[in-house]
DNA sequence: ATCTATTATTGCATAATTGCGATAATAAAG
DNA sequence: CTTTATTATCGCAATTATGCAATAATAGAT
């Protein structure tokens, strides 16, 4: 095989894996916790900051955006990025209710 | 390449997202709350409830135990499965750190 | 119009993941 | 000892993820 079976499972059990496996890499906990530090930062700031070729965090910035966990704004050249609040807040919560039901 | 580049960040970063790696599959999420639904269940219990093979389930079996979220003791010829529920804590109090951190 | 800064995308190689059939391993039952 | 039940492991094929160099795309500056 080597693709999920998505219909072995629930929307739910979907969704929650997707955001899951949003998160599931390193340099997109180190990117999310940077966005947090440094709000409406660039893509080179984040470049400056992991030891990873531009292309690669873009990428990644790109997956971020893909789950909503953030959002980018244009700014003359610059592409601005921030931690989607709203999202994060849904997600926090969602992942909450599932740690308590399976407790 | 196709590796990850571990040393690119902190061994916390590195933690967090090997926990969001289990969690980021369906099969798993879906296993973990069948286990908590039916605490000493063995692995043929999960293979009557996802449409998966008994090799499939097994295999993600593994991964669970192998990041702590569940232990496993035999009874018999049967492996009966159940939540750890430390670990479980642990995990809930890292992530919800960490989103409290990214806010 | 040309240059510069910034980011996204493409193309590629490598590695990891997913899934399953077949088989091995283990323990109890007959 | 043979059979049965249960689970783990192996080997394989297909798919997806990771990372980067090179390049394209975009917007402002000169």
């Amino acid at each position: 095989m080597g693709y999920t079976k998505i219909l072995a499972h629930t929307i739910e059990q979907n969704e929650l894996s997707a955001i899951f496996k949003a998160l599931a890499h390193p340099a997109r906990v180190a990117i999310l916790q940077h966005i947090s530090e440094q709000p409406n930062c660039i893509c080179n700031d984040i470049v400056n900051d992991i030891d990873l070729a531009q292309a690669t965090i873009s990428q990644h910035l790109t997956e971020l955006k893909k789950v909503g966990l953030i959002s980018g704004h244009q700014e003359g050249k610059k592409m601005c990025y921030r931690i989607n609040v709203d999202k994060l807040y849904e997600v926090k919560h969602l992942i909450s209710t599932f740690f308590n039901k399976v407790q």
